[in-house]
DNA sequence: TATAGTAGGTACCTAGAGGAAAGTGACTAT
DNA sequence: ATAGTCACTTTCCTCTAGGTACCTACTATA
């Protein structure tokens, strides 16, 4: 049995097997969560068009889909109001808030450190 | 002009402009490179195969495309020993050191809240 | 009459990430 | 002579996330 078959067997779900964050990676920080996550924290509650025009590029299909699925995993609360036209306003749960001091860590990460990123790229770039 | 066109117009670069956690995100969380870091983190200095060993499934394709990338970013270092076979060393850069009480703050919260997570979803699931 | 606003749903399609498998080069051990 | 080690690289192929466009039902407004 060769190291292919081998990799084969376990595939699927695996980067977990490695390391405890990645459950956590994927729930907080999978595409386009991040900025609906933001956007919500820093605006409070909010329509579903009113997040869509903040967000800027996302699309009604990929806002609705990322929508439900954080208020599937209890990070968002979705409320529907039944009047014409309909109304449907979201905001950031309890859990969701239990974040919020994460985000600030990772702003902070960003402020002193981004730079330093950029710096290495330019460098790596130019040595090549 | 239709909302489409608008959309499309200051499409590609986005989600950065509604957040601006969304960059660090790029470099720090996209996929593989939470297990990389963690496993280098854990378990020091390391050769590719060892790597690749730990992580399970990845395939050294994207395991070198990822190393290059961490690299370029400056969390990680590679060191490269010209013997016969080839030795490459990889290990976690100052840079990327300074992430370390972030992924100690993420498996807090893992710690904490992953639980009301699947909560959450169990309940969702259940009253559709 | 027709258009806009609201919160999506649905069908189709494409680009790109990632996986599988084999190759490379230089040397060693059997 | 063959196989194995290491750190990749290359080629091919699949899969799916995401984009485009169009649809719903209802009302108010021009």
């Amino acid at each position: 049995m060769g190291m292919e078959t081998m990799r084969a067997a376990s595939a699927a779900t695996a980067p977990e097997l490695a390391c405890p964050i990645s459950a956590v990676v994927d729930i907080v920080f999978s595409r386009w969560t991040t900025p609906i996550l933001w956007t919500l924290h820093t605006h409070g509650r909010q329509r579903f068009v009113e997040l869509e025009r903040r967000i800027g590029t996302i699309t009604p299909k990929v806002l609705t889909q990322r929508l439900r699925q954080l208020e599937r995993d209890g990070l968002v609360v979705r409320t529907y109001h039944p009047e014409v036209p309909p109304r449907v306003e979201y905001e950031i749960s309890e859990l969701g808030r239990s974040l919020a001091p994460l985000f600030a860590h990772l702003a902070d990460w960003s402020a002193t450190h981004l730079d330093e990123v950029e710096q290495a790229r330019h460098a790596y770039d130019s040595e090549s």
